[in-house]
DNA sequence: GGGGTACTCAACAGTTTCTTTGATAAGGAC
DNA sequence: GTCCTTATCAAAGAAACTGTTGAGTACCCC
């Protein structure tokens, strides 16, 4: 017992959890998945990869036991093996944004600048929610809103809104959210309705926060 | 804003942090450091391997921002950037005990059969540390005590217990510990204690988990 | 059973990472 | 200033990883 080449073996397992999400593809993976379940073909096309390297990408995760899989017919749902792995992803974002010196930078390239965009917490939407006088869009893929959305929001992907907007109710406060503080999706609705003279303001976290935080969820989209 | 190639890059970024960490030497180091900070030939010895190599892996987690450095003389004394870094590695340990299938067969081979091994956990060692009646010996290697451990408890690296065991008083109980639930130490202090008819147990954590709860801790070695 | 869809597997070339070796820099002791 | 210790740097071969291509397998519908 004890010995170094046990030890090197132990610790290289450990390592196998990092090394499965040491890609910048496979991140872009688990942070899909953090919204809910999703099939091979339509992961692929949400990173922008081929069928064949997303599989593999994913075939990669499951080995390290980071996503488990359900088979429907002909499509294979893949979704993250727990709640831990959320944590990780969560904890591997925390520690780049207060450590990683460029990744504001890219940050910021990504997103453009934020600051002329109005926020609110996950705690004020919360108490809000219930008093009324507030629209919640989930401006992400149709998919993402059936895997599970805050309670009462109603699902506007990001591709449609513009020529949804005439359907919401003018003065009335609209707030959109999206898949994270990462994501891009509720700077561009909340951009996009500015510009049409709307209230709008972008929820600072994103579903899986809201989930996680033990707020109301609904699952599956309404008839 | 949003396309395709930034936000590659933003998630390339945070790929970083954990490639950083993707390795089972720099697991290692990371591990080590998170019990306090240590210098470099040092930790080529703790994880047995060359200091060009050593020095070769901290400057990759430096470049990811999970270490910092300090100079004194002719030493360069690295440590953990942060207590986020420390959860961020505790995290990576629960999913692969959760969730990579191999992971306990690994540990089993570098732990051996820890059934007889009696535990204490965390809070009742603390609750009974001003009671009395019991001796906490701390088995990491001096460096490591020296960087902070269990307030009251006496250093006596695991190499030095066999001769050391006269010293401690008969019929008292006796608690080692060491830096967590994946290390050896004190398993070894409890086999060699309960050879010589001491009655023994293990604390289930180790030093960074109870200064990570905030129990009482004492920094430099005693006169 | 035939044909189509959805996904995985195997092989391959290009790239990156790991460890070792020997050289170089920075600081301290004399 | 010279020598010694400590740590980093540079180069190089071996090993592992990435993304693509084309073949193969599992399931469904007819």
């Amino acid at each position: 017992m004890g010995d170094q080449i046990e030890k090197d073996a132990l610790f290289n397992g450990f390592a196998e959890v990092a090394k499965a999400m040491a890609n910048g593809r496979r991140a872009e993976l688990i942070d899909v998945l953090a919204q809910g379940e999703r099939h091979v073909e339509d992961l692929a096309s949400e990173i922008d990869q081929s069928v064949a390297n997303t599989s593999h990408h994913l075939r990669v995760l499951a080995g390290a036991g980071l996503v488990a899989t359900r088979r429907e017919g002909t499509r294979i749902y893949y979704r993250l093996a727990s709640g831990d792995v959320e944590r990780l992803w969560a904890t591997v974002r925390t520690v780049a944004q207060d450590h990683l010196d460029h990744i504001d930078e890219l940050a910021a390239d990504y997103l453009g600048n934020r600051d002329t965009l109005k926020e609110i917490s996950r705690d004020e939407l919360a108490r809000r929610l219930d008093d009324g006088g507030l629209i919640v869009i989930d401006v992400r893929p149709e998919a993402e809103y059936a895997a599970g959305h805050i309670a009462g929001a109603r699902s506007i992907p990001i591709r449609d809104l513009a020529s949804s907007v005439r359907n919401l109710p003018p003065d009335v406060e609209i707030v959109a959210y999206c898949r994270g503080t990462y994501c891009v999706f509720a700077d561009d609705a909340v951009r996009l309705l500015n510009g049409r003279r709307r209230r709008a303001r972008r929820l600072q976290e994103g579903f899986p926060e809201w989930r996680s935080g033990r707020l109301p969820v609904t699952i599956g989209t309404h008839p």
